[in-house]
Formats: structure tokens, C-alpha cells, sequence
DNA sequence: TCTTCAATGACCAGGATGCGCATAGGATAC
DNA sequence: GTATCCTATGCGCATCCTGGTCATTGAAGA
């Protein structure tokens, strides 16, 4: 998991990276706002950290930024500004919570592992039409009967089934679920496609796994 | 939404009630952590306030069953103990927050917001008139009936109502859905507008996509 | 106000392009 | 050795664009 802290004062930012780390987390530091945001912008943390009062961009308007640019990674507040106002002002710009210094650590660490864990619990399953995906188990129905699938399979249709309703385009498939980031021409998602339609016997007029021509593929009641 | 919440003061039930329905929250009091737990198994409610100090059940054992059951409803510890263990405690058990009481209403509120408001953004969607185009799913409707468009339909009519109200100028539309940056003669946008108009079956006196002669085009309501 | 006319956009049809489907076969991992 | 993954290739068709004709517009002049 990794986590970025945004942090000026260099104390407090050595202490959160060193418990951090030692906590198995993979932890960078950017020691003003206008850094921070671009870090937290290309590269893909689990978490942020962020103080209120930075040099250059403020935390506040750091989260701002980052929201509008629908970028949605859990956002903490680390801060010694305890009145209700700002408490208010950071979570209404898109954080997820907020706390106050001083603070210990300890419930840092756990308020961390809130935001980590995985926010719909275990029973995960999703569903399009008569197909039936479990994480957990690591299974796919379709009408009650098991479907074997690979693994690339079965991650391409889990991302697609997560973000059901919602276009996939080709470049975020290929991040995704091949976890390939820089530009790359192939043709390995067709090939998948096609493998997991006919797995699942999709019929023409079945159309769960829509193909947006030119952009990428959905999946769709 | 629904708010249950599992507190045995009278006092505090009464205000926190009152303070959410002004809210425009459907909430339901519950004064034992048995009730409370019964209930929120068995109903679907959006978000749990729960007191750490109960008759019956304690509020700490209500989130442990809750979650033990695979009951992932987000849960909201608000309590007096104020200690980094019980936080801890609460928030291991599987809480999405932990208040200290005294608290400021307005915080909760927003605690509650932040646990509420769905983890995607807010959908893109744009309209004119009947038209609605949502930029997630790539998809048009006209009437809630949907509109299969080509990916040169979709920018265009995306670009458009982007602006909607502005007068969109030939070039800057050649520009920014043809991505062409040097003088070109076409007269692709004709053909195209022609196309959007015909597939959205928007008639001479419906002119949400009104052309400004010798300029460009428009979206108007 | 009416007429004329050039300029502009609407609309249609046909051809080029390129995307996605499908299948086969080689590379790789277990 | 076998299952899995990926590359390579040909094909069909949706999409896109061009070029043409027809309709409409608006301004100038009578």
C-alpha cells in the first residue's frame, strides 16, 4: 500500500514516514502543496496525508484540486486547526476525515486501516443479467452453473462487472487489469473479450458486455 | 436515506433526531443495543449512530455482530470514552468513525455526509431540452429513451453542450472534436450536425442545436 | 417593401478507412 | 506436458469523410 504524505515540517514528516514504514506501508514525502498535488495527480497512491498549512498550494485547497480532477484516493487531514469551521471546510472539500494534532499515532494507524479496507466487505459479488461474479471465491455463474475461467479473464471481467454501467476505455483496461502504463498498442483485450463471451455463451442480442467502438467496452443490464 | 440510531438517553435520542430529520434524514431510534442490532440486521438502513455505552448490548458488541454477520452498513461510534484504546477498539471492529462527545452537531453532520456520499464522483451529465448525455457511461437519451450515437456524434454533441449557451465557432469545433489545428476547409460538421439532429429527431421548431449562420452552432434550451 | 442573388448550410450517396471480431499458432509459466 | 497468455493476421462492417446538389438565408438594390 502505498501512501503519500504532504507535509512541510520535517520533523513530524520523518516520524510519519518511519512508523509508517515500519507499519509495511511504502510511504513518499512532498514537503509543499503545489508538489504534493502533482504527485498525488500521476502516480497512483492508496492514501494521502495532508497537512492544512503548506508552502504553496494549502492542504484545503490541495483536496479541492485533486477531487475536481475526479481523482478519488481517501484523503486525511493531519492538522493542528481543531476549530468546527475548518473541520468542515476540509471534509466538505472531499476528505475523508480529519485529525486533530495532537494526535497518537495508534489511532492514526487505525483511522488509516478504515480508509484501506475494502468498502464493501466481503460478500463481494456483482452481477450483469444471468452472470454472476464472487470475489471472494473466485467463482463465475452464469444461470447457477460454474464457468471455469483463467485468471486474465476472470480480472478483465471483474473490472468490468465493478464498473458496471460506466464505459471502460481500452487505455484504463490495460492499466488495470494488465497493469501496463505507458502507451502500448495490442490487441490482447479483444482476444479476451471475445474468449469470455463465448465462455459465457453471450448471445448476439445478450449484449451484458457492450463494445463502444473506438473507446472500450461496458457492462450493462 | 435512513439513519438508525441506538442511543438510551432520552435526551441525546431526542436531539439527534430532531437535528437529522431537519436534515431531511429518515431517522429511527433504538434504546437497547439488542434492539438495535435486531433492527439493523434486519432493515436496510444507510448509516448506524451508535452510543458506546448501552443496556443490553454494549455498542462495541452491536458492531462486532453487525460485521460478523456481513452487515457492512457504515457505522458511526458517538461516545463519551474518549481514551486512544476504546477509538481504537471501535474502529478494529469494524466503525467507519469514532466521535467524542461533547460534539458539534454540524461535524457529525458532515461525518455523516462523508460516510454517505458515493464513492465515484458525481456523474458528468449535461442537457438540452430533452437531451441528456451522460459523459461516464457514454450514453444519449432523448426522452429516457436511448440514443446509439458514433463516437464523432457523441464529441461533437458533448462539445456542444459543454458550452451550452455559447455560440461554438466552426473552427473551434474543428479543433477541439476533430483535434485539426491548421486552416481546413471540410464540411464534415454540417454532415455530422445533420446526423445528431436526425438521430435525436429534433424537429424545425425544437432548435436546442440552432445553427448561427456564417459563425458555428449553439445548444439552447 | 419587394426582388434578386450570392453565400452558406442542409442533406444525400458512395467510397475509403480502420476498428473490432475471430482464429491460429508461438511463447511462457506451472 | 499442459494450461494460459499473448502476438499476428485476415476479414467484414460500422464509421467517417468527400463531393455533389438542393434549400435557405440575408443583404443589397430597386
Amino acid at each position: 500500500m502505498r501512501i503519500l504524505v504532504i507535509e512541510d515540517e520535517p520533523g513530524i514528516a520523518r516520524f510519519l514516514k518511519q512508523g509508517l514504514e515500519e507499519e509495511a506501508y511504502a510511504v513518499e514525502v512532498a514537503d509543499n502543496g503545489t508538489e504534493g498535488l502533482a504527485l498525488a495527480l500521476e502516480q497512483a497512491y492508496d492514501l494521502l496525508l495532508v497537512d492544512w498549512m503548506l508552502p504553496g498550494l494549502s492542504g484545503l485547497e490541495v483536496c479541492r484540486q485533486l477531487r475536481a480532477a475526479q481523482n478519488h484516493t481517501p484523503l486525511l487531514f493531519l492538522t493542528a486547526k481543531d476549530t468546527v469551521q475548518d473541520t468542515i471546510a476540509g471534509l466538505q472539500a472531499g476528505a475523508n476525515d480529519y485529525i486533530k494534532k495532537p494526535f497518537h499515532f495508534e489511532e492514526l494507524l487505525e483511522r488509516i486501516r478504515v480508509q484501506l479496507r475494502p468498502v464493501a466487505g466481503p460478500p463481494e459479488r456483482f452481477t450483469v443479467g444471468p452472470i454472476v461474479l464472487d470475489v471472494a471465491t473466485h467463482q463465475v455463474f452464469r444461470d447457477d452453473e460454474e464457468i471455469p475461467l483463467t485468471q486474465k479473464e476472470f480480472a478483465l471481467l471483474e473490472y468490468l462487472l465493478r464498473h458496471k454501467g460506466n464505459v471502460c476505455r481500452r487505455q484504463s483496461i490495460i492499466e488495470n487489469v494488465w497493469d501496463i502504463h505507458f502507451e502500448y498498442n495490442t490487441g490482447v483485450i479483444d482476444v479476451y473479450m471475445n474468449a469470455l463471451r463465448k465462455k459465457l455463451r453471450l448471445h448476439k442480442d445478450e449484449d451484458y458486455l457492450q463494445t463502444i467502438r473506438g473507446i472500450g467496452y461496458v457492462a450493462r443490464d
